[in-house]
DNA sequence: CTCGTCGTTGGAACCGGTTTCAAAATGGCA
DNA sequence: TGCCATTTTGAAACCGGTTCCAACGACGAG
């Protein structure tokens, strides 16, 4: 029962074991896992001994190994196409919100291309890397939504929707209805679209605001123009490149409408570079409202994104605690928020 | 030899294990593996009777498993606190950036605490749930730093400098003098500073900053003065508050030295809604360079964000590939970039 | 026909934990 | 002191993979 001093030291370079530490403290691992995770029923002495162990081998549980044993990560991960996006930073804003004060962990991993996609599904539609997922802005291929059913991964979409799972989305083809209405409603009738990327991860906002677009226009009487429409990219300066080519049409458009805020704030600088002035010569709108918009005073449609991650996070905890969740889609409301790049179309186009 | 059909389903919601799939098709595990990793010297009719098993079963292997088993995960973790920041933000897209076209994959740990800072190093400081560490704008207290030598976990710090590992940094003290020579020079003698917050997770380059701030003063002969020194915090509004504050003071300060872009966009709106003239009646500058600053005109010392998360993953990859990386600390340059918030101090004070 | 070689294959050990279960140690009481 | 109930304890099975190594079968040569 003496303590045994030195239990053979392992290779440098790897960490102890609890193997170790029970050799060390001269018991079982069975009792040095009990002193790890706090159980009753171990005699002081014993546990004395175990921590001492603990401590001089500076020993801490492989939370891998852990994991695998007891098949719970406490980590949540969140899935989402180029996180660096100001809105999608606001979802994970909402989401870290949602799950602080919990007991979870938030893991985040970026989809920046089809191949990421899949790695990320790799690595976590078995439910050994984390409990639950949050997948943003992106449609698991089916196949991965078979798979995480057969796993029992809980799993919410946010900004994305599947009858599988609960969703949390807003209405975009009312959004672009809305956005393009206020354009209207203002007299313009030149109305230009700045799009997103094609359907790239399976989500498809962006082509659902260009619906409430045209739909906006049509009731307006207006007949959409194929020269306006132009299915541009997330990446600012490319947006920025779009706009001045919109600007630049023999019949330049009076305003413009487009699918993001990132991409509005391009347009407004390659107006500003043309010497065009806003909202005098050109109204601009944008959607989602993220943080810059307001500071810029940006018209735009706002929506919700700090809610739809705190939403997300909280109905994921809801699975997660076992409450039952109804795969439902909710759907988060819109508004609009009239700043100052929008105004009356000018003059000579009424 | 014949192909067994029906090998006895796992309850529901358990997914196919790799020995359901050898049970299936009737060889053993290590055939299975031997498929699954592409290794050669397997039988063609045997790997098809396998692959078949694996589809009929729509199998997967565990990545967890998989990483305890060859001790590797494949993946970059990046440990950083408030990574909703714009610099934060910036920085991750650096990283991003540099782990692309690897085979790593980045998994991002925002660290809002201190609590989540224990968590964060408890999952990550054996080395089990990721290959490599990036950690940024934070100091591993020194029992973690400890821990990752011994398990030899490869580890860049990046905005933050410690003796032990490779650092990407700039010098915060030579930033802080750039600033506030600039407002010197343009004939301020009234120059306030908004700090950061109290070294929380012992990073601190705000106080640098300020020592930097004083420094240039003491050198420009001006009394360096308590009540225009305020160390706010990094949340945007209560930065606008304390401006508003700094605002009113009796002897209103003509510069504002804000130690980080944010600070000076929360400085330049308390401004605005105190009827106070920019550049004409204040002066403000900032830190970093963040993407709105170059589009809302701040004149800003510019740091390489985004080459800073760049250059840490290049770093990480190096030692992870087996090239022996030095632990020094790399400085990037700092560049003053004068753009419209600042200009030469209101007559009556020169 | 027998032997040796080489290409295939599967059993078992291992990665590092947790937990079951039965045995051992302890303590109370007659 | 002896017996039984009650802690305490550790060996072994398990989580789900990879891989070493020995054994197996087929084949060509002698």
């Amino acid at each position: 029962m003496e303590p045994l001093p030195a239990a053979a030291a392992r290779p440098a370079g790897s960490p102890a074991r609890i193997a170790d530490v029970a050799a060390l403290a001269g018991v079982g691992v069975a009792t040095v896992s009990r002193v790890l995770n706090g159980h009753v029923g171990v005699r002081p002495s014993t546990r004395e001994r175990v921590v001492e162990a603990i401590e001089a081998l500076n020993y801490r549980p492989s939370s891998l190994a852990r994991s695998l044993s007891l098949q719970r990560t406490m980590v949540v991960a969140t899935l989402l196409p180029w996180f660096t996006n100001p809105s999608a930073v606001q979802r994970v804003s909402g989401i870290v919100e949602g799950l602080s004060g919990s007991a979870y962990d938030l893991m985040v991993f970026d989809i920046e291309s089809e191949d990421r996609q899949r790695r990320a599904f790799e690595l976590f539609d078995r439910g050994d890397r984390a409990d639950g997922l949050l997948v943003v802005s992106t449609l698991p291929p089916e196949a991965e939504v078979a798979r995480l059913r057969a796993a029992g991964v809980p799993c919410v979409l946010i900004d994305a929707v599947h009858p599988s799972f609960p969703s949390i989305a807003v209405d975009d083809v009312a959004g672009g209805e809305m956005a393009t209405r206020h354009l209207v409603e203002l007299g313009h009738r030149r109305i230009a679209l700045i799009g997103d990327p094609p359907p790239e991860f399976r989500f498809e906002w962006s082509r659902d605001r260009t619906r409430g677009y045209e739909r906006a226009l049509t009731w307006a009487g207006i007949e959409p123009r194929g020269d306006y429409v132009r299915e541009g990219t997330r990446l600012p300066h490319v947006a920025r490149a779009v706009a001045s080519e919109l600007l630049s049409l023999p019949e330049r458009p009076t305003a413009i409408f487009a699918a993001s805020d990132t991409q509005a704030l391009g347009a407004i600088e390659a107006a500003r570079s043309l010497g065009i002035r806003i909202p005098a010569e050109l109204s601009i709108i944008g959607f989602d409202d993220i943080e810059v918009a307001a500071y810029v005073g940006l018209t735009t449609v706002r929506q919700p994104l700090l809610e739809s991650g705190r939403r997300g996070a909280k109905l994921l905890l809801d699975t997660l605690a076992g409450r039952p969740v109804e795969p439902l889609c909710e759907l988060l409301p819109l508004e609009l928020v009239a700043r100052n790049t929008t105004g009356p179309a000018p003059a000579r186009d009424g």
